[in-house]
DNA sequence: ATATATTTTCAATAATTTTCGAAAATTCGA
DNA sequence: TCGAATTTTCGAAAATTATTGAAAATATAT
């Protein structure tokens, strides 16, 4: 397979990817170009590999920028403004595990803290079953907090180099 | 708050948070409401406590059982079918690891094995970026693949228990 | 200050995904 | 086997989400 295909193929996969887990097409794909291109790209640039329009590449190169996956560099004497990935893929995922975590899992806990005083009888069935769940989710979902906390500040000889004699 | 508001409130959470991670919200309504339900329900029960139509109820019930989450029941002596979920988290969570992994881990694996046999000459800088970009995303895949088999073998005690004990 | 290059915004449009609901198919008891 | 109950299918409609492109805003050089 020669370069070209493959890049394009990455790129597209990386895009179907990225949908698969709630980020959209082009932001995948832009940040899947960025992570295998060794300098820093232009809008047009991106613009032109990826065939987009203007607005659609700035708006989803600012989400990124926000995701902290991407950062604007700026050359010497060059007019226009250059964006680069992050390239050490260890720090991407903690990056977006930190990021998913703040988003998702902390308002998800905030509202089962709520939702595990609910008023009622112990009694009534459907109280009990309530209360249950909303338990167990709780009691997991603190559990893989803190774990993942564990894992954002952790280096990555960690993960692959503990977990692997831990796992056996 | 009252139990029926509490319901109410869990199920629409569980819809908006499940579309975060790529599940419709319907399908991530149902599942709600057959964990929080003590007895099993009937197709007509969950479309009148979730106000949707005959042929999405249907849908995404089949949906849900494809994904392990949700078993068809037979009472004795009814002719209605009955549907109920799996109620302990921790399979819950098992099951969904599972599938995602799946569909979505191992494919990509795949793929990067497949271009990191790239053609082209290791002196070009853009081949050596892509190179080393593909490896070490499928470096971090594998790991995480492995991770992920021995999580799906866990009990729930060894991921509470030892992975507390880990994490200090 | 003015002209030019570049970035950002946003209303309109397009594409995609979800949902509906009626019709068809299936199941099961009598 | 017939008929009622129940489930499943599927095209059309609605809702949601993504994308465009041109205009406005901003930044920079001369």
């Amino acid at each position: 397979m020669k370069l070209i295909e493959a890049r394009q193929q990455f790129i597209s996969s990386w895009g179907a990817f990225g949908t698969h887990w709630g980020i959209n097409r082009t932001m995948a794909q832009i940040h899947a170009l960025l992570l295998i291109s060794a300098d820093p790209l232009t809008q047009d640039d991106m613009m032109e590999q990826l065939n987009i329009s203007r607005g659609n590449t700035n708006m989803n190169i600012r989400e990124l920028i926000n995701w902290g996956l991407v950062e604007r560099v700026l050359l010497p004497g060059e007019r226009k403004e250059y964006f680069t990935a992050e390239k050490d893929i260890w720090k991407v995922v903690k990056r977006i595990v930190k990021e998913r975590k703040k988003r998702e899992l902390e308002p998800m806990l905030q509202l089962l803290d709520k939702l595990e005083e609910v008023e009622g009888d112990k009694r009534d069935k459907n109280v009990r079953i309530f209360v249950d769940m909303v338990s167990s989710i709780k009691k997991l979902g603190r559990q893989a907090d803190k774990t993942l906390d564990t894992m954002i500040k952790a280096e990555e000889s960690w993960f692959v180099g503990t977990m692997m004699k831990f796992f056996k």
